[in-house]
This record gives structure tokens, sequence and C-alpha cells, in this order.
DNA sequence: AGTCTAGTTGCAACTCTGTCGCATCAGGGG
DNA sequence: CCCCTGATGCGACAGAGTTGCAACTAGACT
């Protein structure tokens, strides 16, 4: 029985490659899950996915993995201010860091980036002799269609 | 047998009076806790000390609590990184939003307040046309002390 | 290709955080 | 001082994440 194997190696496969991290069928599947995503997944929703590659992943690889790729430096965790519930979000950690801003009322996600924040975190870098490994800038508030009708 | 109301009224308890919220025995008990609470402190933290100033508080009352002083923006909810498990920690709102800085190694918190992170929430306001209730600005990396053994 | 071993997995049980329904209780306005 | 509404304690529950362990497997070395 052939094993869905079609996805390009990707970025993250790769840095796996690269430091020598073993590779496993239910990793595949699990990074695939993160290459692949279009929007912000909890770790329930990446298991689901997962799943789909691969019905033998458990729960607990999900979170195992995720907790590899979190220490490597490859994902970011989020929480979205929580406007769904008390767990997690993941997404791969690209160049530039982004703003994540939460809709209080329609719930959506907008990002943004900006040379405000890199000078800002460059301010607490200097200024508080602080080195920076991960930051995560999360915002509540009403967005311009909510903003009318509030 | 006198109960122990030595605490000033605070500005918590003030708030609540403002606005018409009953005044409880355990709400008076949790508000004097978080009125002089004098670093971040976590649910099941302030159930304890709490529970020092009025034994019959109940873990629930303190979530009901917590929940009802975050609807009206007198405390922010933080995750300082989630360095010490999954659960939130809160802080009286003061004045100035600021940034938290979480050490990667020893766990110490920093705070540090910035004009760049003003100027910052002014541009997604006016740039992304968002309106903001709430804003966190959460660093983990490594504090100046462990920085050199790092 | 075959062997070996350290690293990985599935499973089930568990912890921890936070929520909820409901009967009872009490704050504070009249 | 009474009363009503909202708050509380309690116990049960839900969901997120972790862990111990036996079985399995990736991939290095023949």
């Amino acid at each position: 029985m052939p094993l869905p194997q079609t996805e390009m190696p990707g970025r993250l496969q790769a840095h796996f490659a690269e430091r020598g991290i073993r590779m496993t069928q239910q990793r595949r599947a699990i990074l695939s899950v993160m290459e692949t995503a279009n929007k912000h997944l909890d770790a329930s929703r990446i298991l689901r996915k997962a799943q789909k590659i691969d019905a033998s992943v458990d729960r607990s690889t999900v979170y195992r993995t995720l907790r590899l790729l979190k220490r490597h430096g490859l994902i970011d965790e989020l929480d979205l201010m929580h406007i769904h519930g008390e767990g997690h979000y993941y997404e791969r950690k690209l160049n530039r860091d982004h703003i994540h801003m939460a809709c209080l009322r329609c719930g959506k996600i907008q990002e943004f980036v900006s040379d405000i924040f890199e000078k800002l975190k460059a301010q607490v870098e200097k200024d508080c002799r602080f080195r920076i490994v991960v930051s995560r800038l999360e915002i509540g508030g009403y967005c311009t269609a909510c903003r009318g009708s509030q």
C-alpha cells in the first residue's frame, strides 16, 4: 500500500535533516500539515489533519512534535487573545515577526508587519541588555467592520 | 468575631462602587490580594492568598471575579511565555501598558515601558483602522545575568 | 540486506486550568 | 427588617497538555 509522500521536502523537513533530527512517518505528516497550513491551527486541528495523512498519529505525538518545533524555533505559539478557548495556536515562523490583532466581536484575526515593531525590539535589546529569542505581540479590539456597529 | 477589613478602599473597590457592582466578603478578599500584589500571581496563588483573608473563598469564585475584573478592564491577563506551566497571570492594569520580558533560563520577569510601544499601537490603530482595547507584548529570551553564562 | 540501539510512538492514566448547574446564601435598596 | 436578585460553594465536568511504559522503527554500522 503506497503511502502519501507527495509533499515536497519543505523548510521544516529540511531543518530536521540539517540538524540530524530523526524523521518518522508521523513527524512527516505533522510537518506537512504545518507547512501547508493557511491559517492558525490549534493542536486538535493539527491532529485531525495529520491523521488524514497518517491515521496512526496520536495526540501525544502531536504535542511532542510541536514542543520539538518550538524548541528549535521553527514555529511560533500564539494565544490569539484566547478568543476561542484556552488553547494555543501554531504557525510557521516566518522571516519577519508580525503582530496579531483579534477582533473581540467577530473573532477575525488580522496580521500586521511593522518597522516600528522591529525598532521596539531593538530598543529592548539595547536598553534592557536583553537577548530576544521569541516575541509575541497580540492585540484585542474591534476591526474596521465591527467598529461601526459597536 | 471581627473580620479583617483593614485594607484601604483601593482603586479596584472604588471602581466596583462607581459601577454599582455588588461587593461581597469574598470579592473584598480577592480585590485586596490584587491591590497589594507585588508580583504576578496566577489563579491558584490568588486563591491561597485570598483564603488567608477569608477562608470561605472558593476556587470558582476566584475565576468568576477575575473574569469580572477582566471584563471591566481592571486587570491584565498575562501568559509570561508559559515559562511555568500553562496557566495565566494577572496584574492590575496601570496607567501605561508595559512589555513583559521573561528569561528562558532563570525565569525572571522584567517589565519595560516604551514610547515606541505607544507609537506602534498608534500606528496599528491608524493604518489598520483597528480599535485597540487590550494589548499584550511578551518577549522570551535571556536577561543580562544569564546572557553571559549561556 | 541484516543487525543493533537509541530515539520515537501509541496508549492509557493522569494533572492542571478553567467552567457550569444548582441549591443555598447574603448584599444592600426599599 | 424584609426581600429579591445576584453571588457563592460545591461537585461534576470539559479540555489542554503531560507522562510512564512497553512495543516499535529509523538509520548508522557492518
